[in-house]
DNA sequence: CGCTTTGATTAACGCCGTTAATTGATTACG
DNA sequence: CGTAATCAATTAACGGCGTTAATCAAAGCG
């Protein structure tokens, strides 16, 4: 029997809370060297040492202003989705489903160009010993990533049962992949065929290289603004997954 | 006229390059977080002021870094776009040229895997205060980065030129991106038509994201090895430049 | 009331980048 | 040759960092 949490908890969580949102303010105001405990201390209006009845450490801090983020990205798309379908009520259902994912896909690159410096701390070199721990510890940060995932994961199962599109036979994928496709697909609970998961992986490829090479400023060495070349990525998507692109666009 | 450069000039060189290499060395031994002045000036017996004699900050000192492994880099793609060569003798043209074009592919990736933290520093998030630079000094990091570039786009030139393949029309490019496609043209001295380097790009977009995903860990959420991703990667990129995939391979 | 727990403090350690002042050697040259 | 200038390095110091240990005041509670 799980125990209701007592005021000080709550007072705890509250402060938890607060201090996760005063390091994301250091890191966006002011860059990711910012966000110490010094001054995420300072800003609150504490010492640095106070900070540890929070965290165990610098790093923990981080991981939970990972997962923080993490989890605003995954309901700030799964927003966009919706608006979306809600704009494209009448439609048919492929056209919907199309607009569901385009919008997703645009609500993806939308936030990360509107919080480069919180991408780069959640889609950038990871944070120096980090993999050791994925197995470890519960990390907060693995559990919201999953998170993430699910959102894109649904929607991608969504429509692929709805509108089942060509997908390679399981036997023509490659074993050594098939056998992690498998592994995934348990993880997540998921019934698609594996085939729909690659697919679904190769989309994700498609999407993260696109977004973070222009996040991160790796296509300035040609262009100054990337942006046509997310488009030319979702016209190469689309028909991976059956739909219809250009869509019938109602606003630019 | 360009003067010979003095003894002291050689040893001051010299030195540099020394620095460089300690850098990287600890780089890739301790991590990110051991480049430090100090950590450099301890492993060459020297205190950290003095390395201010070569370097006028930290940051310059890494971007120095950055530009050794971006040449490093470009020197080991080539190498296994020329060895890859030599063992097609005999094949047709068209081969030849897939048999390169892959193995400068493969070599990419190899070589991002065996030095992830290199990887991290030329093509992660980019150092704080770093884009602002690109076009003031005269950043060694640029100029490094834009002769890697080279060395894939040289390749898919030369590609283009013996084996044109199909590319969009330039009325068919956005013409947001036309222009863009024409000034990088310009800069490279390239006589590709737009089209090629919309696609050289499109291809860049793939590799990057395939490999950068694999290097950053951040496929693990579905796939412990990820390298038939990069195989799946590399089957989509075969067609988009006219190449045949999967190659008749003399070794797996 | 007194004891314990809680949440904070201050002081300190060793690291960092950076600057200023200084020292020793080497070079340049009158 | 001898002296002045230059060069490459040093030491000392500043402020900031993560982290730890010792301390302290208030709250909770028997």
């Amino acid at each position: 029997m799980v125990q209701a949490p007592s005021r000080r908890d709550r007072v705890r969580a509250a402060t938890t809370q607060e201090i996760i949102q005063t390091a994301r303010r250091l890191l966006v105001q002011q860059g990711p060297d910012a966000v110490s405990l010094r001054a995420i201390a300072r800003e609150m209006g504490m010492t640095a040492p106070a900070l540890y009845r929070y965290f165990g450490s610098h790093e923990e801090l981080l991981r939970h202003v990972v997962a923080d983020i993490f989890t605003e990205l995954a309901s700030y798309v799964r927003a966009a989705i919706h608006d979306a379908a809600a704009g494209a009520a009448g439609l048919r259902e492929a056209e919907v489903m199309a607009v569901k994912m385009i919008a997703g896909c645009r609500g993806f690159r939308a936030w990360t160009l509107e919080h480069v410096p919180e991408f780069s701390m959640i889609f950038g070199s990871p944070l120096p010993g980090l993999e050791v721990l994925r197995e470890v510890h519960r990390d907060p940060t693995v559990d919201c990533g999953y998170q993430f995932g699910r959102v894109f994961l649904d929607l991608f199962g969504d429509l692929y049962r709805r509108r089942p599109f060509p997908i390679p036979a399981d036997d023509d994928i490659d074993p050594a992949l098939a056998a992690q496709l498998a592994r995934y697909r348990e993880l997540t609970g998921s019934d698609l065929p594996l085939g729909a998961l690659q697919t679904f992986l190769r989309c994700w490829v498609l999407l993260y290289g696109t977004v973070s090479l222009e996040a991160f400023g790796h296509m300035r060495f040609a262009l100054d603004d990337p942006a046509p070349m997310f488009e030319l990525m979702l016209a190469d998507l689309a028909p991976m997954i059956g739909l219809p692109y250009p869509l019938p666009e109602r606003s630019g």
